[in-house]
DNA sequence: CGAACCTTGACACAACCGTGGTAAGGTTGC
DNA sequence: GCAACCTTACCACGGTTGTGTCAAGGTTCG
């Protein structure tokens, strides 16, 4: 049995089963299921949902958040538009060239490169 | 008077008037003031304004979302661990190192580098 | 100066979000 | 086989979001 049922989830995550199944709609974790359409949780889908918790508890944002931050990270059109309208300033309306947010990622790469080599 | 008057922004952005104040609460876009207290709109912040309204309609999201997406861009923390929940994998729960966010920055830039690569 | 504009603040209201409950029916496991 | 669990699908309901309007007062400019 290293599966858990709902409620057991529940129990141990501190979510509530009807917020596992509104999780599992807004499409930020889906259980596996059992033949006859149990879902089923396991050690990783637990401490998933454990750190999710903690995720927006820390920082004060919904499960509406996090499932626009899914969207970001897999629509590339998306992400691309509203990095480009972040990065347009305001004070030079001759801004937004086409498909300049691939030189935005690459000097943020750049910052991260050098916190990280700080960090070590 | 290169600078309009909250009303007449409101009409050549498609905005009302409320709207552009509330734009400015939720912190997207403060408009530059006259000595008297106006907002001043002048031609970058009509464009950015005409551009989010672009952007909100083609992908169907809402002022709260792009809030949220600039939280993601200046919260560096934040930033890190939303990417570090979405990155560990159900499948291996030892997964979730510390800073391992900063690793997959660096993949998904490789990954851009590709696609831009492929671009010229 | 005075008309026409702007400011903030409040009340309002429909739509949506997070969350609970309940009903009708299928699954599990002793 | 049957008690105890699960499933989906609804209704409900307080809180937030997006949007309008109104009031009381300050600003602009011909």
């Amino acid at each position: 049995m290293d599966a858990l049922t709902i409620h057991e989830a529940a129990e141990t995550t501190g979510w509530s089963p009807r917020m596992l199944r509104y999780i599992e709609r807004v499409g930020l974790l889906d259980a596996p299921r059992s033949d006859g359409g149990y879902r089923l949780y396991g050690a990783g889908e637990l401490q998933r949902l454990r750190t999710l918790r903690e995720l927006l508890g820390d920082f004060d944002i919904g499960l509406g958040e996090m499932g626009f931050a899914q969207r970001l990270r897999t629509d590339a059109d998306l992400r691309g538009a509203v990095d480009a309208w972040f990065e347009a300033e305001p004070e030079r309306p001759e801004d937004v060239p086409e498909r300049d947010w691939l030189r935005f990622e690459q000097q943020k790469h750049e910052r991260l490169l050098a916190a990280a080599a700080q960090l070590t």
